[in-house]
DNA sequence: AGAGTGAACTGAACACCGTTAAGCTGTCAA
DNA sequence: TTGACAGCTTAACGGTGTTCAGTTCACTCT
């Protein structure tokens, strides 16, 4: 009926059933019902479907790439601050979005670009190569760290929180820890001042250890 | 033949077969077969697998209490970067230490204790219960997701790195992107480096932005 | 136009997975 | 001695990723 598939249509069609079933729901059955295929036919565009997932956190870069570019750059900071934000906003616009993107490695070389383009900025606002790529993975692993374990108080992109994580049940359970009972509260209830308050810390500590060339100790 | 199984012992059992296995590998009936049991009979202690991995990564956080706790708490920033060190040798000591880790939430109470504790020696420094919970959310979350990474690139605890991951064939593919290039030898290179920088920048910015009252803006 | 070729896909099957239901076994209390 | 019940076994179900032999269809070459 419909045209042959390929490579890209498979990512393309795989990555919007994500919102949908979630990672779990998404087997090769259902990606291919949705392709108007059988389930064997995912196996001549893809060794096994691994390769099908990586090449589904390769398209889901691939859409950040744009704002990602987007992002104001007139200094440093906001660059690389903009860019997590960029990339926060996109995982949890996908069911399980970080769990994706965190198990699999990007594909091919269409994410390059973007990156390069990032990585230049920071490196004409003072820092060398290595240290802008220093300062730009502890960026992106804070960011993917944190979006990790939102994701699992706040499974599905629209939904409700998960009951699991009921801040008065946690209280009970843990009572005789205050401290340890603030803190969830403080982590669980404003997710996005959380990330917000981590991310200029981590931005401010970069300032601190990575810009100048000598860098202070921490013990 | 052996004696009763509990909820402990199928944790403990499972968790030190996750290393010859891996997550993947990990199934009931393999864990079963450890405790010399059918796979069933596991749905008698757990409600079902998740819940079971639950209890593994407890157990896993109950291994590294002891060593957390001994950690050097002269001052604040020893407190957090040793923990923050003892959990990644710990998470690296499992083979998807970090996956496990990451994807389950600590059941009961046993794990409140050395939080508490450490949550104490922070705000004993000078931060409120709030700034301290920040901050030991944020060097958590940095570390969760730098082993993370760290783990595609090394699967096995002890083994070889994955060899996708080769440097050579990353500098060909992604010829024309040279800061790209660098940034992937930076990363790749020296994981241990890398998180000990890391790490710094991530302690350094919690010092600036979180532990006076007032604190800057990034952008 | 007709034959042939190879890419793209189907259908059936395999081993294994988490999970459920029903029944067996041993231990302890009454 | 009998009952109860925790703890386990056996059997089975639907679903999973994956393999393999065969089919279909578009296109090239004579």
């Amino acid at each position: 009926m419909a045209t042959r598939i390929d490579r890209a249509q498979v990512a393309e069609t795989a990555l919007d059933l994500l919102n949908e079933v979630g990672l779990e729901g998404l087997t090769l059955r259902r990606i291919a019902k949705e392709l108007g295929v059988q389930a064997p036919a995912l196996y001549w565009h893809f060794k096994n479907k691994q390769e099908l997932l990586d090449e589904v956190a390769t398209e889901m870069f691939r859409r950040m790439a744009e704002p990602m570019s987007a992002v104001d750059s007139s200094t440093w900071q906001s660059c690389l601050a903009g860019s997590a934000r960029v990339m926060r906003r996109f995982l949890l616009g996908y069911r399980d979005g970080a769990k994706v993107f965190g198990g699999t490695r990007l594909t091919g070389r269409s994410y390059a670009g973007p990156v390069e383009e990032m990585m230049e900025k920071i490196v004409a606002a003072g820092f060398t190569p290595s240290t802008a790529a220093r300062a730009w993975f502890t960026v992106n692993t804070y960011t993917m760290g944190y979006v990790m374990e939102e994701q699992s108080v706040h499974p599905v992109p629209g939904g409700e929180r998960d009951p699991a994580y009921d801040l008065e049940d946690r209280a009970d359970r843990l009572e005789g820890y205050p401290l340890v009972i603030a803190a969830g509260a403080e982590f669980f209830g404003d997710l996005e001042a959380g990330f917000e308050d981590g991310l200029h810390a981590v931005v401010a500590g970069i300032e601190a250890t990575l810009l100048p060339p000598g860098r202070p100790g921490v013990e």
